[in-house]
DNA sequence: TTGAAAGCGCTAACAT
DNA sequence: ATGTTAGCGCTTTCAA
């Protein structure tokens, strides 16, 4: 194994200077660290991660979980955050819980034998206790999900508002009988949220809620389902003209559903997602959906497991008004 | 930071005792280590494994990459590595190629620079050559791809005699017009050893291969594809009973594509995959296929990357003969 | 701008 | 069966 000494020797400076130039310490000079960086690719010299974390505290490591890795909002999310990290020197060891609470904390047991500088969690199904307990011993970032009253930073835009946008573009464009299709309140936080500025906005609007359909889950099954069943309940007579589901996959299979059932959309129904994946952007029609800025969202992820102060409470978001519920085509 | 020093004094015992005790040391009296044991609990001692690493040499970190995680073959191979490396006390750390050959260098680099106790690989773009320069820097073991004249060990089943057993089911099974489903010359060896397995036993049985189906990839929705292809042949007259899938996903489409076009499966067409996956325990009907020793195999990968010498060549496998190709259902 | 040297927490060779 | 001790390769304080 090549050390920093053999380059210092090669180089012909003392190992502190060696030193000096991997970690970018400005006061060198430029001939000087030229020789260096010449030894070191000469040599092949590689830093020693164990020796660096054992002098520094910091493994250059950090954890994230998520439901699904490589798949829709979350999948997303993740390169991101591994990007962002990356763009840092940093390292991310990934884990996918399928959302399950147990699932959760055996990958989180196995993300914190390595000793990662922090995690960064979407929890699906873990409590507040679960998570203190994780926080106590590492650096805790969350995404998406809140926890009202934990001191744990939480990364997420204002899912209520956001609902509420939406639905609020759904009346304006004059849809007045529209249902809510995600979980029931048994749910993960952000459903919640999205599906109380759903009701809020109705209300304000003066606009009665359709009797809600249920999914079991965010999959674009689930989704087909769903609008399944409430493509039924319109053969049967209902009153429906637009449906506003929690993620973009349920809308995904929503559409789907309503589409084998001879509906058109947005003609007969409109239909509107949340997260803006990239799928929405190429499904027929394209889908409506609310974007939030995921950048920024691993951007802070990332700052915040790292201890930096936060900057800003609240992500950024916008709506995209696509053909779903516009019927209106854009580019993509 | 609780450190073995502070174990020691709270025991009142030497800090190699401590030491001894943690890894597992034999000759340490049992009173002498329930005490350490207890020490331990009461401060809430966890080894610094950057200590432990820059002391031995090991991180107790092997890498993973395969196509796509948590999805299919490898999904299911996956998981099994990581428990084999949890069992040994190893940590896994897993990335996702998709296949691609750019994909799967940039996540190597990203692994390397964990600096693992080695890496498993399951390349699908990769060339002799690029795994040559990773194999230059750390211990490699390659899952079920072969590299003919590579030097770095590779942990497969015999893919050819398991292909031509197939067929030879296929044929003792009364089919006599077998078309091979799967992906050209131009593919992964393993699909080309698949290959030449059914056509060195439709030889040896005398039976002339019934004209190729190629098969884009070896998703589902290829399966799906060329199935479809194979049913419209066969509504224009073609001769065709029965067909050998590159892998499951693949049948699995196909079967679904057969369905559609309101053929039998298997009373007009029997079909058999490869791999063993669990949907095609599942599937209806119930897949016939290739069941490699998947624990086995991921027992010998994570052996072969630490070193231990091999204990078999090959990997064992046997079939699977299940509903799509006998019409006999026999419970999961 | 560079050199010398301490020490991060641990394991294992050596000694007892 | 247990204690003593020398580093593993690196960063960083102190001094020059």
């Amino acid at each position: 194994m090549v050390t920093q000494m053999d380059v210092a020797r090669r180089a012909g400076v003392g190992r502190r200077t060696v030193s000096n130039v991997v970690t970018g310490f400005p006061y060198v000079s430029k001939d000087v660290r030229e020789r260096v960086l010449r030894a070191i690719e000469e040599l092949g010299y590689v830093p020693n991660r164990a020796a660096q974390q054992l002098r520094t505290g910091r493994s250059g490591v950090i954890a994230l979980t998520v439901p699904e890795v490589g798949v829709g909002y979350f999948g997303e999310l993740g390169n991101l955050v591994v990007e962002e990290a990356a763009a840092r020197g940093l390292g991310t060891v990934v884990a996918q819980t399928r959302g399950s609470r147990e699932r959760e904390i055996t990958e989180i047991e196995r993300l914190l034998a390595l000793q990662p500088d922090g995690v960064i969690m979407s929890p699906l199904g873990l409590t507040a206790e679960d998570l203190a307990g994780v926080s106590a011993r590492t650096e805790v970032a969350l995404i998406g999900e809140h926890f009202v009253g934990s001191p744990i930073r939480t990364i997420a835009i204002d899912n209520a508002a956001a609902a509420g946008d939406i639905v609020t573009h759904l009346v304006q464009s004059g849809r007045e009988h529209i249902a809510f299709l995600g979980m029931s309140a048994a749910s993960p936080n952000f459903n919640q949220l999205r599906r109380r500025g759903y009701l809020e906005a109705l209300e304000r609007h003066g606009i009665a809620p359709v009797a809600a359909v249920e999914a079991r889950d965010f999959t674009s099954a689930d989704g087909y389902d769903a609008g399944a069943v409430l493509a039924a309940r319109l053969a049967e007579g209902a009153q429906l003209d637009a449906v506003f589901c929690v993620t973009d996959e349920v809308a995904i299979g929503a559409m789907r559903a309503l589409h084998d059932a001879g509906l058109r959309v947005p003609d007969d129904v409109a239909v509107a997602g949340f997260d803006d994946i990239v799928e929405g952007r190429y499904a027929n029609p394209r889908l409506t959906t609310v974007s939030p800025d995921k950048r920024e969202i691993a951007r802070q992820a990332v700052a915040a497991v790292l201890g930096e102060p936060a900057d800003d409470a609240q992500i950024a978001y916008r709506l995209e008004l696509r053909e779903s519920t516009t019927g209106i085509v854009q580019p993509a």
